[in-house]
DNA sequence: TGATATAATTAACAGTGTTAAGTTAAATTA
DNA sequence: TAATTTAACTTAACACTGTTAATTATATCA
């Protein structure tokens, strides 16, 4: 009798369905300027029927981050690190980190902008995916310390202040896309280089 | 007969009043939760009146941005400069940027963030106050490289580069402030300590 | 005073997120 | 199989949104 398990998977399934129309929707016209009953009409059903996936349109927004971040953790865990180099993997994990935002620069833009805007912060609860990212990120730096390719910094401040550089550029180059940049993977490169040389032993 | 010059002065005066009035209200509540009939209720004029002033919102958000952008360039102008030591006018200017953004981080955002979702980009425009702002910091890392506290760096990259690292330490302890940073300061002090290493000569 | 230009308003349109109540369809029990 | 319970979904409504066209009030000029 598995018919409670079918009823399930049918659920999981519209849950998707809903997700992935507002996914689109939203990277394509904008948080803002999507309404619940446009995503109703793309996937057939009644505006109200979302909420009964859904606590409401931030919740929508919500998992649709979630996925992003997901979707960013892989990208960078298929990385093949040179175990030997860690600094070399630190400068292709922001590079890709960068390369990933502005590959899907309305995905990073909600996740990363529109979504704090509207319930304060990243999830970081333990285990969540936002925490995953960040070890990810703190690894990378221990190993650099580790090797002596670092000088003695702090790993938490370093961490940090990595990501706060990558971000940074990933955003101007997003939202300032017709700022009279230098070349961008010249402007990319240089951000990351700058930092991991003011951090060399 | 300066009754012309008198109405002109009202007009002004009315268009300043709807302009702080709509500041003080996107910055309280955030630009989208602030209608214009909240901004009309404000000012107790009927909501259309802020038509014959303004284009319509997202116009009325530009004129905001505008003011900020004015704001920083001023707070960065005034600060004392010792010509003979361009780095630390660097690192002090930085620092600046970071704390006029954590100062008022809602204008922050509005600028750097929220203005640009509904028109691309700053206004560049030859003497328009972005320009100036960007003109500043070219400056800046001219001198450095001038006086060889600098490697022989390419000017614009490196501005572009320290912009990215200055907004985006901004941009994440204003969004993500449960985040456990370390302390802010430090942080800040980090990142700017860490770009300005790396290009050092 | 009467004509003219300017300023401000009223009313309306088509749309918004969300909720409460109602309906339909499927699964379970007798 | 028939009645009942449960889950899924929809309809209708509320109080709001940005913005426009048409209208009214107000102040200036001849």
């Amino acid at each position: 009798m598995g018919t409670k398990e079918r009823r399930a998977r049918e659920k999981e399934q519209l849950r998707r369905q809903i997700l992935s129309a507002a996914r689109e929707l939203f990277v394509n016209e904008g948080y803002e300027n999507v309404s619940m009953r446009k995503i109703a009409n793309k996937i057939e059903y009644s505006p109200t029927t979302i909420y009964l996936y859904f606590k409401d349109k931030a919740d929508l927004l919500d998992s649709v981050c979630q996925e992003t971040l997901l979707d960013l953790l892989n990208t960078l865990e298929l990385l093949n690190r040179d175990k030997s180099d860690p600094v070399e993997t630190l400068r292709k994990s922001g590079k890709t980190y960068v390369e990933f935002g502005l590959k899907y620069p309305q995905d990073y833009k909600l996740t990363f902008v529109v979504r704090p805007q509207f319930q304060k912060g990243l999830d970081l609860k333990e285990g969540s995916v936002g925490e995953r990212v960040f070890n990810y990120l703190r690894a990378m730096v221990s190993e650099c310390i580790r090797q002596k390719a670092f000088r003695q910094v702090d790993v938490e401040t370093t961490g940090q202040a990595l990501w706060s550089a990558v971000h940074g550029v990933t955003l101007l180059l997003i939202d300032f896309s017709d700022f009279p940049w230098t070349e961008k993977d010249k402007l990319i490169d240089t951000v990351i280089h700058t930092m991991i040389e003011g951090l060399k032993a």
